[in-house]
DNA sequence: CTAAATGCAAACAGTTTGCAGCTGC
DNA sequence: GCAGCTGCAAACTGTTTGCATTTAG
């Protein structure tokens, strides 16, 4: 599975801990949080987050989870999006990755971030020709893996963390 | 509020019928059901359809809401799309509109479709390239209301039902 | 010192399900 | 008659909330 920068997730974590620098305080399970998040090389859920956090401070509780992503979501680091099984799934937005596109895979339960930069322009045009004005935007697209059906396997499907 | 036109609801129906005449079975629960959501003008939800339905029938209980909706969804005859507040909600698809896009807009709680047929094409496409089938797609854009902002008020704020 | 953040457990909302009885064919 | 549908109530899942306690600044 790709990974990270070293600098990206360094330069996603400062973003995060200015967000809260300005708008609440930097506690340690913010900070925990940031850094976990930062390094997520795909789309992940609220479990996910709350696992892998949980490998470095065992009393992470879904409280501060839910509290925290809400905070980043409102502060546009992060892009809430609907996963699989309408599940609710968070993916980064970064200079790596502006894309409002996500493609769900049913087969491997995979959700893959797309890049289209004009979709944003073209349809927030036609938002705001009747009338609105665009916050936020989504286009999810459920398709089923080409390469499973194929090959019977896919690379692409998502490994259970040990 | 726009009305369908009776033609557009009793083609609706008979399409309805016609699936469950095929896969199942016609009852009168489903006839009831079929013609409600046949008459909706705009995206409606689960509970909506409930309340009225049972102006209807007073019995009709939330399990044959779901089981039914599910099965409309399944036969291609609506779409299911995430509205205000991440609740579901669901659009027909029919002659008059096969967008895949609309807009929710935070204040005045409105569902609005949009029409946009070269979206499909254009990222099913692109999904195609990365190797996946596309079997659904959904446009969601939050938006606020202009006219809300300008006048203080939203002809499209949706009214309660009596 | 004080306001804000946390964990816990309980509440919550929307949806799904198991089952006994009813209904269409 | 019998498979398939229905209503009911209970279960379920993911998320939110109230509150007592801890912590950052």
């Amino acid at each position: 599975m790709a990974t990270r920068s070293p600098e990206d997730i360094e330069a996603f974590c400062r973003r995060a801990q200015d967000h809260w620098s300005k708008d609440g305080r930097r506690t340690q399970v913010r900070d925990i949080l940031s850094r976990v998040v930062a390094a997520q090389a795909a789309p992940f859920s609220a479990d996910e987050l709350r696992t892998q956090a949980r490998r470095i401070d065992r009393g992470i509780s879904y409280a501060s989870i839910y509290r925290t992503l809400g905070s980043l979501v409102e502060a546009g680091l992060l892009r809430e999006i609907v996963g699989p099984n309408d599940r609710r799934c968070y993916t980064l937005i970064d200079s790596t990755h502006t894309g409002v596109s996500h493609i769900v895979c049913t087969d491997c339960e995979q959700v893959v971030p797309m890049n289209d930069d004009c979709l944003p322009l073209r349809e927030g045009f036609l938002a705001r020709q009747l009338g609105f004005t665009p916050r936020k935007m989504s286009l999810r697209i459920e398709a089923s893996c080409e390469e499973l059906r194929q090959h019977g396997a896919c690379a692409r499907r998502k490994q259970k963390e040990p």
